[in-house]
RNA sequence: GCCCCCAUCGUCUAGCGGCCUAGGACGCUGCCCUCUCACGGCAGAAACACCGGUUCGAGUCCGGUUGGGGGCGCCA
């Protein structure tokens, strides 16, 4: 049988970092079984899905490279299936008719509160004569769910889970405005869509013995079940907006490689001995279910970094140069010049190594854009005090007679001028970094100059001794 | 409140009864390399939540306690 996986997220808001990495597993799931990988939009409820949120999903994933096969399916186009498969629940007596208020159904709720029961319906409409029906109220329709024994739900990750059926109540299928419930139509939209094996969040884990009567009061197969843990935030508790649970966007914007973010959400909660550095070609020969955790994992930016720094290091420079670039460009607000552009590639390799995001690499390369005269910052000030310029002075005058400009050219004159003085390689270096950079920390101080240029560097070393 | 799930260094994890004086990674500390910062190399501190069983033997199996999480909508 080929593996079929989905990703179904309901297009609230962007796609978040849990709902990513659900996306992941389910897309490293399918490839790994040579099957498929679809999108369904779960956009039941009218009122809080729209059309930005969709966008984002879909941009989300593609920035991601989870790739799905097919048209991603919109949930809500298939109401009218839904509806088909309630009336068949109806003819076979497996599901009736509700004509409960909502103050009722408050009152319910306040009530089993109370007593310390399981909040839930309490049947009261299950076997009521339909001539009961009171006259202008639209009835809700609920499925009739088997009152005694339990409902077993055999998971890939959490084992055998059994619930008592005393403990579960009878859901509605069909609002009374006739839309369908989110339960009743992910049960038909996994079934009719062929869906294998259903991997998502645990929070579904309890959905799933709902689901489970509807499969069973249909008749159909029942997928495998697959709940991996929540993704938590640093104190432990479901990962929200307060921890910063961000749209994978936003991830891209701070400078992460999505190979980076995919490689630290395989982490999470997905093991594989000691493998740390698995890159997605990998990860498709390796994953499997087993190798998933039972347990929530905490979100750490730290180690997500360093792992981002591991694959800047191994990036091409060339595709470094096009992923930073709309960066660079985007802090200087205006587009660079040829020169600055030149300057860009030929400083990456050196940068690169020193960088965990793209956002660092910004950082690194700034004094390419900066104007004469440029802005020194407190340290790169205290380096330029009476020694510093003279020394400064003295290497200046060196540089004057130097021919030709390259690296390795500069640095001997450098290094020879240092000599001179009696001082330490690092005496030189770090007051020439200030001139030249604003900063005490900057790529190699004699690439910075080979790159600046004779005119450039020796400008700038003028700017700080009038 | 009721139901369900979870529990190894600060964090992510390896461990599927003896190979564990518990391994790796991030982070942290020290040293080396060194023009700064990184990278890299070496060394180090750091964990089986607790209590009972089962067993010749338990981090690994069972029960309980504690702690954490999730669910309980005419939301998804």
């Amino acid at each position: 049988m080929s593996v079929v996986t989905r990703f179904a997220p309901s297009p609230t808001g962007y796609l978040h970092i849990g709902g990513a990495r659900t996306a992941l597993f389910n897309w490293l799931f399918a490839k790994h079984h040579g099957g498929q990988f679809l999108l369904r939009i779960e956009d039941t409820d009218r009122a809080r899905s729209n059309d930005d949120a969709v966008r984002a999903i879909y941009e989300g994933l593609k920035w991601l490279g989870l790739d799905w096969d097919g048209d991603a399916v919109s949930q809500y186009a298939r109401a009218d299936r839904h509806r088909e498969v309630v009336e068949q629940l109806l003819a076979a007596g497996d599901a009736y008719r509700c004509y409960c208020t909502p103050a009722e159904l408050q009152e319910m709720r306040d009530k089993a509160r109370a007593e310390g029961r399981r909040i839930g319906y309490d049947g009261r409409w299950r076997d009521r004569d339909p001539s009961d029906a009171p006259a202008g109220v639209d009835p809700a329709i609920r499925l009739k769910a088997p009152k005694d024994g339990d409902t077993v739900v055999e998971d890939k990750v959490q084992g055998t889970v059994t619930a008592p059926n005393s403990e579960l109540d009878d859901m509605i299928l069909l609002r009374a405005d006739g839309s369908p419930t989110y339960m009743l139509a992910v049960v038909v939209d996994d079934h009719d869509l062929g869906i294998t094996h259903v991997i998502r969040g645990d929070d579904h884990l309890t959905n799933t013995f709902r689901q489970t009567q509807i499969y069973n009061a249909m008749g159909w197969d029942k997928p495998s079940f697959a709940h991996i843990p929540l993704i938590h935030g640093p104190d432990g508790a479901k990962l929200s907006k307060r921890h910063g649970a961000l749209g994978v966007e936003a991830y891209r914007d701070m400078g992460l490689l999505p190979e980076a973010l995919r490689n630290y959400l395989l982490r999470l909660g997905w093991g594989h001995g000691d493998e740390e550095i698995i890159p997605t070609e990998r990860a498709i020969e390796l994953f499997d279910l087993d190798g998933v955790g039972r347990s929530p994992a905490r979100f750490d930016m730290v180690k997500l970094n360093n792992l981002n720094g591991h694959y800047i290091r191994e990036a091409d420079d060339s595709d470094l140069v096009d992923a930073t670039r709309p960066l660079l460009e985007n802090a200087i607000e205006r587009v660079l010049t040829e020169p600055e552009a030149a300057g860009l590639v030929a400083i990456m390799p050196m940068v690169k190594q020193r960088a965990k995001t793209l956002l660092e690499i910004v950082d690194l390369v700034a004094f390419l854009t900066v104007s004469r005269p440029i802005n020194l910052d407190e340290k790169a000030a205290a380096q330029l005090d009476d020694d510093g310029r003279a020394t400064l002075r003295h290497v200046r005058t060196a540089l004057d007679d130097l021919g030709s400009w390259s690296g390795g050219d500069i640095e001997a004159v450098v290094r020879t001028a240092a000599e001179a003085l009696d001082v330490k390689l690092g005496k030189v270096a770090q007051p020439l970094r200030a001139a030249l950079t604003g900063t005490t920390v900057s790529p190699p101080i004699f690439d910075v100059m080979a790159i600046l240029g004779r005119d450039e560097t020796l400008a700038r070393l003028d700017d700080v001794l009038v």
